[in-house]
DNA sequence: TTCCATTAAGTTACCGGTAACGTATTGCTC
DNA sequence: GAGCAATACGTTACCGGTAACTTAATGGAA
């Protein structure tokens, strides 16, 4: 259509160079800011770069210089969640302030997905990775060491980790979150959860939930873990599920907020009175839960603050600067009055 | 730590052929299973590429024969929300299994910031773009048409796209809404809506909205569109603000779902009955409405195949097959029971 | 003035693949 | 058995940058 076109993008840094009057090298300089060149030059340079419409060949780039690739892969455990979207907003926004680009995954909990993805990413020479499964195949954690690739883990805190750990204390949360409505007066306690794939953090959640009833003598008398995604719905038919088959709950302690709504949401349709009847616990502080007429009693998360905290460790690490190992994102518990 | 790491990436086709004892362009045509080998060489390349660990440079690749990478950049409006989540989900999942890699991005419907993130993203020598900007700045417009370029524009229908357009008639599902509105005797009806940056979709959905209503020779009472992500939080407030301006209204559209549910929790803290005092309606079908006492009137829409089917469109360009310029994802009045 | 450090360049080689082309061997047809 | 196509390779050059090294000019100190 409109004609013959040009090479596949456009100019390259040598027709540059040739129009200014100057070395490939010298341009290059130019356009890094390296040392090097006089004013004169570089403004010559520059003219002809913007005259020429020249656009870098970063895949050039960093193929010629090893190590200087600027490319990172992300594998999250899926897109649709406002949490995950959030961490992955974080760190797309503060790596590409600092000149990387964000390569995708999604694994939904299986660490087989995980390594196939990172395989497949490795290919493309990263700076480095950001991990967020809670386990990792043993073919992972060996092609990560044999790639010597800067790797930071997020999401949960992992206190030994393959490189860098930034997350919240998942443990914690549900230890705190089990000993706060024991101290309501709950005591016929249940969990609802989902896992799409193998046990992701919400298992984390509820083993610190369960130590704390533990500790007060107290067990969990149900634990419903739904194959499916955390979410509304899940939510909704987990609880409709535990209910069924044991009527003595008085509460529910859920794998997130999104769960924690939909279960709401069908006990208050079962003519329930919360937290009366029926006390509920979610996590992660999300957004739909502030508007509900109830205030969601949940544990409300940084999520903001650790995309960030995860973006700046793995830059600090590419760039071989020191970094802490573990890094905590807080948490919060959040008394409502669902429970 | 672990002693001096071997050169970043591991071996080298060229290392895997000396061991399998041919040259670097049979090994090459192995492994991209081109003709021109004998099955015992390729058994014996592959050996030599499973005992080495060989991961191939795809920048290497990339980089050398132009044309021929395999990266893809996405931009959408934001990570946080769950449908563009799903789109966004749909579209890496096509993309890989044809061995493409998703590099992303968000504008938050800033035309600039689409822009910047298009000459960034360039610079990788992408196979091809996906776009789902409403508006394009004459920059990113002209960059793309210089650098002949396949462009998928997604989210909204555009009749007369850059290259090939797959989306929802967002202009139809506002004006369908609003003849539903009509017909259920409704006359007072307002719009409240948010917008990050510029206008997006939302603005067409509520231009077929009106359209809808000046057809039948109604105003839209009152227009509301905060300035501000959509989300429950923004439902609940815009609803507060255009109640307070004007007590007649008897029914709003929502620019999504989470608005409507936000709006939807307000109007029952202030006691109103739905739909008798107020009807609501919102847009995209999502999960959260699923599981509401209320069965939300909205329209409900297919983002996993528009994500699929935008994917699909984009391969087949670079492919240079034959392919529709525009696409339409299906979208379908849901009629619940709060209108 | 001589010497040396500094600045502003240029030159060369190389990153790891792939395209294009060349060549030896095999097997088949006429 | 000559001619030819198909198969199975090998060789060479190149993609567009950057690292590492070299060179020329300048200026200040001894």
């Amino acid at each position: 259509m409109t004609g013959t076109s040009p090479r596949r993008g456009g100019s390259t840094l040598a027709e540059v160079a040739k129009a200014a009057g100057v070395s490939k090298m010298t341009a290059s300089r130019v356009l890094r800011d390296a040392s090097g060149f006089s004013s004169e030059t570089r403004d010559r340079v520059l003219r002809e770069v913007e005259r020429l419409g020249y656009v870098p060949n970063r895949l050039a780039a960093a193929f010629g210089s090893d190590q200087t690739s600027t490319l990172v892969g992300v594998c999250v455990p899926r897109l649709t969640s406002s949490l995950f979207g959030s961490v992955l907003d974080s760190i797309d926004h503060t790596l590409s302030k600092f000149g990387y680009q964000t390569m995708i995954g999604a694994h939904e909990q299986s660490p087989q997905a995980e390594e196939s993805w990172l395989r497949a990413i490795l290919a493309w020479r990263p700076a480095g990775v950001i991990l967020s499964g809670r386990k990792h195949t043993p073919g992972t954690v060996e092609i990560l060491r044999a790639q010597s690739i800067p790797v930071v883990e997020i999401w949960n805190l992992n206190t030994s980790p393959l490189d860098v750990s930034v997350g919240f204390n998942h443990f914690d949360c549900g230890y705190e979150m089990g000993r706060f409505m024991l101290g309501r007066g709950h005591s016929n306690i249940a969990y609802v959860g989902a896992e799409s794939n193998a046990a992701g953090m919400g298992e984390v959640r509820y083993q610190g939930f369960e130590n704390a009833l533990a500790d007060a003598g107290v067990e969990c008398v149900a634990k419903e873990v739904l194959v499916d995604r955390p979410g509304f719905y899940a939510g909704f038919y987990g609880t409709e599920t535990v209910l069924s088959r044991n009527a003595e709950i008085d509460s529910i302690y859920y794998h997130d907020d999104t769960m924690a709504v939909g279960g709401l949401f069908y006990c208050k349709s079962k003519g329930m009175r919360i937290p009366d009847d029926i006390a509920i616990a979610g996590w992660g502080g999300m957004e739909v839960a502030s508007v509900l007429p109830e205030r969601l009693t949940t544990t409300s998360v940084t999520t903001q603050a650790l995309g960030k905290s995860a973006a700046e460790a793995l830059v600090a690490r590419i760039r071989e600067e020191p970094v802490e190992d573990v890094l905590v994102a807080s948490t919060r518990l959040v008394p409502g009055n669902t429970v």
